[in-house]
This record gives C-alpha cells, sequence and structure tokens, in this order.
DNA sequence: CTCGTTTGGTAACGCATGTTACGGTAACGG
DNA sequence: CCGTTACCGTAACATGCGTTACCAAACGAG
C-alpha cells in the first residue's frame, strides 16, 4: 500500500474552505478554483475528494449542520435549567459575534444556492427538521405545555431566530449583539418563556 | 426622432423576469441570456436597456421594493384600525401563496447575490429600515408605547416575518399558510398586539 | 419620399468555469 | 532497497459567461 490520506480531515479542511468562500464571495463567487485557494491547495486534491461540485457543497452543508448540531448540545448540557438551555441554544443561531454572523451569512448562501438545487434544499429541510424538534422539546420540557401550543411558540422562535441572524448580518450597525438578545428575550418573555 | 421605445415597461418586464430566473433557478442561474429568454427577447435588448449585468440586478431589486412598498400602503389605507393594519402589513410578509412564495425566494435570492456587492447590501439595508420605520410607526399607531418598547416589539416581528417566509418557501409542507398565519397571531397576542 | 437616428437582434471576443487526462512523487510491503 | 500504488499538482478541454461590435430595419422630421 502506498501513503494514505486522512479523508475526514481533508474533507473537512475543503468544507471550512467552502464556507469561508461563500461568505466572502457569495454564491456567485463559489467556484471550484476559490475553494481550492482558499484552502490552499489545488483543484486536484478538490476533485480527488469529491465527485463533482455539487457533491462538495453537500458535504460542505452537512458538515456545517453537523458543527452546530455538536455546539448546540454542547449547550443543551451545560445549562442549568430547560428554560436556561433554551434561551442558550435560540441565542447561539443570532448572529452575535464574527463567527456566527459568518454562519448566518453561510446560512444564507446554502439556502440560496439550494433553490435550483433539489437535493440541497432536501438537505435543507431535513435539517431544520431536526432543528425545530430539538427546540419544540425543550420548550416542552421547560413548560409542560400541551403539543400544539408547544409547536406555535417553537415555530414562533425558530423564525424569529433565523430572521434576526439574516436581518442582522446584512446590517450589524443596525442590529448590534444587544439588540438581538434584547428582541429574544422580549420574545420569550412575552411568551412565557423566561 | 426614429422611433421611441417605452423604457420603463421594457424596465419592468425585464425585471419582472429577473425574478422569475431568480426564483427558478437561483443565483447560479441568474444569467442575462436566461434572463433574456424569460423576457422572450434577447440579450441585445438587456444591454441596451442596462449598461451591466450589475445594474439590471440592482434595478430588479429596487422594483421589488417598490412594488411590496405599494401593496403594503394600499394594506395600510384599507385597514379598518392601526392594529389591523399591522396584521394585514405583516402578513403580507409571509409566503401564503404562491405570488408572496416566490416574492419569499426572491428575496432570499437577492440577499445572497448582495453577499460579495456592496451595492447590493446597501440598497437591502436602505429598504429594511424603512420596512422597519414603517411596522414601528403601525406598532406606535396602534398602542401609544414609547418608542424602546415599539422598537423592540418591531425588531421582533420583522424577524418573526422574514424568518416564517423563508422556512416556509424552503419546506411548504411543514409551513402551510394556516401555521404561519397562526404563528404571527400567537406572537401578536403575546406582545399585547393583537 | 428620403435622410438620419433610434432600436434591438446577431455574432463574435476574451475569459472563467467545471471537469478530465496525465504524469511526477512519495510512501509502504516485500 | 526496490517496485507498486495511491496521491495530487499541472495542464488541457469544451462550454457558457458578460460584454462588445456591428448592422438591418423601423420610424419621425424635413
Amino acid at each position: 500500500m502506498p501513503r494514505r490520506a486522512d479523508r475526514p480531515a481533508q474533507e473537512a479542511l475543503l468544507s471550512r474552505a467552502v464556507w469561508d468562500v461563500l461568505a466572502r464571495s457569495g454564491p456567485d463567487g463559489l467556484t471550484i478554483r476559490a475553494v481550492a485557494a482558499a484552502a490552499g491547495c489545488t483543484t486536484g486534491l478538490v476533485m480527488h475528494r469529491f465527485p463533482n461540485r455539487r457533491a462538495l457543497l453537500a458535504h460542505a452543508r452537512r458538515l456545517l449542520h453537523e458543527r452546530t448540531r455538536a455546539r448546540v448540545e454542547a449547550l443543551e448540557a451545560g445549562a442549568a435549567s430547560p428554560r436556561a438551555a433554551l434561551r442558550a441554544v435560540l441565542a447561539q443561531g443570532l448572529a452575535l459575534d464574527e463567527e456566527t454572523r459568518t454562519e448566518s451569512i453561510v446560512w444564507v448562501g446554502f439556502l440560496a444556492v439550494a433553490i435550483g438545487d433539489e437535493e440541497l434544499l432536501a438537505l435543507h429541510r431535513a435539517n431544520n427538521r431536526a432543528w425545530r424538534d430539538r427546540v419544540q422539546r425543550l420548550v416542552t420540557a421547560a413548560t409542560g405545555w400541551p403539543e400544539q401550543r408547544a409547536r406555535t411558540a417553537t415555530y414562533g422562535l425558530i423564525s424569529l431566530v433565523e430572521g434576526a441572524a439574516a436581518l442582522a448580518w446584512a446590517d450589524p450597525e443596525s442590529y448590534p449583539p444587544g439588540v438581538q438578545l434584547a428582541t429574544l428575550d422580549a420574545t420569550l418573555a412575552a411568551l412565557d418563556l423566561a
């Protein structure tokens, strides 16, 4: 056997490069050459790890979801109460620092790229349903509400976080971190979830 | 003088074609040839009306905002009360039928295209601030709240509508019109704005 | 009617893209 | 220490892009 490459590490490196390029240049700049340059390699490596561009994007999309899932589970495990867990999990979806801001940009970018791509859209739907189920579980754990009330509150909360993150990255001056958190807290309080 | 062309009508036709292509094929498919084909003309006309691709997109973005502004003002004028106006204005931002669903897709598409384009981002910010001011004015008219409380409620509402529309167009099965409206109404009620 | 100007379709250009083919290289088994 | 084999950079290919140049036709003015 000749030398073995660390495939998962390379795939992660290339996925990170996809995120970087998407956040900096948008969907139009998301070319294989740009990704290779951001990853510090050539297009040869990219095309050896992935059969084509769409597979590269799908993998990067999957890994992004996996990363936020791990972060959210850590937040949930370290929370003092169900309500604290709910707030922490929702707050990490906002665009509060440079890292989460970048993630929000990437999020919107992927959603836009998915417009023409049924596979990416299916990925988005699956990820979003998992996210919605998690938040609804936290709402139920925090309140004991019947399913319908918990679901309505959940829909409102995830819509709010999704929208606030998008507004915030596009106009950070109008929606600084404190304003985003105040908006989230006011809504949680209004829904009796504070 | 030779023959005169109806420039505003052609610009509107081409802008509509931009929306159609963006909604159907996403940012990657948004080429001048595709726009020309959707408009039923050739690239020659497109490049005669606009100096380049970015100007075409900027005009289409401007016209989209103008259209929603007109629709929203009509809703506001025809509403029975400030609270009814607020609800109607917010509800038109959801993805409730095929037309508003398409508009939500186009909205996300433009936002993604703006990632790499400072001019489009500035356009987005200006439009969003006008939209936010309008909603805040309606909240104030409906309640007489002091500015800070009205602003927090406004941020929550526009974030919710923005996010719900995006979730709904990407997964209409999970977020049908009735669910979107129930979410909006529950949040309005929780904020004492019903 | 005729001339001059506007209109918008056709075709080409240069360039960047996704993808493929190829070749040098470095590591491991024997 | 050598041959084998996976690795991956280089370079080419066809295609489609934004943009430009050109020209036939349509119309109003004189």
